[in-house]
RNA sequence: GUCCCCUUCGUCUAGUGGCCCAGGACACUGGGUUUUCAUCCCAGCAACAGGGGUUCGACUCCCCUAGGGGACGCCA
């Protein structure tokens, strides 16, 4: 049987690393093996899923290098390839496994599952459904499913023993059925949720190998669960180590940049990323660490690949990038930089601004150093303003992070109407709560206007600065972090 | 809290019972090359979490403790 792994993203945000992670190892391994790669779109949360997002992802994986064999955009003998796209097929599914007994309906509201959820918390148990549902008679569901009564389908779990499977990394893993809760299957929207779809795709799609993160080892007894029902074979398991920030936790944006786009954006080249995520958990058998793709392919050995999560280190990634870098021609450098600096989307929005305040053209660059460039080192004196004490700079850095990160819209109209109300609200003229954001964001008092500024960076790289100068003013303790927030929970920033 | 996973230099890692008083890489420090800087070269710093076993012999196998992480959603 020749191999097929996928990967699956969810379309729910910004392209992220992990899934260029997790779709690396998969693609490789099938190239590798003569395989298929698969990408398939998670979209089974109706009310999150964007098709921006999807198209996003897409091109994300695509700038990598990451392209498929099957998938949405090019189709495939199994497809379709979005599971919003494949309803009835989950819905057949699911009334299987309701018929032999594998699930049930559950009509239980979302409050009373809150209530019993709490209720085994304060008692210290594993919250899980009490199986409240599980002995309505066949007659009772009829009749609320006739009277059009909102329900969900849940997995029914043995009450005892224990579920063991192979991580083809860690080995066996047993996990007691007592800690495993009756899933929801089917939304009352009707849509699966993960566990089915993800089940009975990769079953009906024939993938053989299922490389994915470390954080659904706990969910494998109900894939298990769910195969056994079907009586399907279960595909080989590996769960790659969780990709990690500076303090070992699961790599968040809050701590580090975690978007691809981010990566481009910044000037890395595609090769070089990839390399480096390539030595995350797993290593050349002659420890060589600059190697291409297709030597990646050559020697991949999943056998290789360590449990132990990762940090992320920017800088070991520079210094890899760099060596890309020098190895290009100068051609090749010239012609990779000119197609990165000439990034139209990026900067048709700067060219009016800086249009303005240009009398000859060796004026553009100095204007722009920190939009194309580094931002310029700064030091805790560049901070210093006449009314503001450095505490009321640190609450301005930090406040206009937080309004920042809850815009719905990336746009330097929205950018300034939420930096004023947040002024405003937290009584600083416009004029001082600016001031420390020039600094924090371009290096210098004076630069370009600051919410095109702010646009043209995009969210990652604003809320790196405005961190790191927190940072250079000496950070945010746990109890200022407390005050923080209980002030700005405060603010009425309609 | 419960369950699961993990534990070699600050970081990425090599190591599958003797080759290891632990090797490579990044970072850092010092030196050399270079008009400066970078590159490059050389040197240095620095780790087997702790405790019990098993064994002639444990970084490697087992157990316990500690620490870290993950999961516990009509999110994926």
């Amino acid at each position: 049987m020749s191999v097929r792994t996928r990967v699956a993203p969810s379309p729910t945000g910004t392209p992220h690393l992990g899934t260029a992670y997790i779709a690396l190892f998969n693609k490789a391994f099938a190239e590798q093996q003569g395989g298929d790669f698969i990408l398939r779109i998670e979209d089974s949360d109706a009310a999150r899923s964007s098709k921006q997002s999807e198209a996003d992802i897409l091109d994300a994986l695509k700038w990598l290098n990451l392209d498929w064999d099957e998938g949405p955009d090019i189709g495939g003998s199994l497809g379709p390839y979005r599971v919003s796209e494949r309803l009835s097929n989950y819905e057949s599914h699911a009334e299987e496994l309701i018929g032999t007994g594998g699930a049930f309906r559950c009509f239980c509201t979302p409050e009373r599952l809150d209530d019993v959820r709490r209720e085994q918390q304060r008692r210290g148990e594993t919250p899980k459904y009490d199986g409240h549902c599980l002995s309505l008679s066949d007659d009772e569901v009829r009749r609320r499913v006739d009277a059009g009564e909102p329900h969900v389908v849940r997995l029914r779990v043995p009450e005892s023993g224990d579920c063991v499977f192979t991580d083809q990394i860690r080995g066996e893993i047993s996990i007691p059925w007592q800690q495993v809760d009756m899933q929801v299957l089917v939304k009352s929207d009707g849509f699966p949720t993960y566990h089915l779809c993800a089940t009975v795709d990769d079953h009906v799609m024939g993938i053989t190998h299922i490389l994915r993160g470390e954080e659904w080892i706990s969910s494998c007894p109900k894939h298990v669960l769910i195969y056994d029902y079907f009586g399907w074979q279960f595909q080989e398991l590996f769960h790659l180590p969780l990709l990690r920030n500076k303090d070992q936790s699961k790599m968040s944006k809050r701590k580090n940049p975690t978007g691809i786009n981010f990566y481009r954006d910044r000037g890395y080249l595609p090769e070089a990323l990839l390399n480096y995520l390539a030595t995350m958990g797993w290593s050349m058998p002659d420890e060589r660490e600059q190697f291409s793709y297709v030597d990646f392919v050559k020697d991949l050995d999943l056998g290789r690949i360590t449990p132990r999560g990762p940090v992320f280190d920017v800088e070991k990634l520079d210094w890899l990038n760099g060596c890309y870098i020098r190895d290009l021609s100068d051609d090749e450098f010239q012609n990779r930089f000119a197609s990165w600096a000439g990034d139209e989307q990026r900067f048709r929005k700067i060219v009016t601004m800086l249009k303005a305040r240009t009398e000859r053209f060796d004026q553009v660059l100095p204007q722009v150093d920190y939009i194309v460039g580094d931002r310029q080192p700064i030091e805790k004196d560049a901070f210093s303003h006449k009314s503001l004490s450095e505490e009321e700079v640190v609450k301005i850095l930090d406040f206009a992070a937080r309004a920042l990160e809850e815009l719905s819209s990336w746009a330097s109209g929205e950018i300034g109407e939420a930096l004023r109300t947040t002024a405003e609200e937290s009584g600083y003229p416009m004029r001082d709560f600016v001031a420390p954001l020039f600094i924090a964001l371009s290096g210098r008092s004076v630069a370009l206007p600051l919410f095109d500024s702010i646009e043209v960076l995009g969210l990652e790289l604003t809320r790196t600065r405005l961190r790191s100068a927190i940072e250079i003013l000496g950070g945010i303790s746990n109890k200022k972090l407390k005050k923080l927030d209980k002030e700005w929970a405060k603010l009425d920033r309609a």
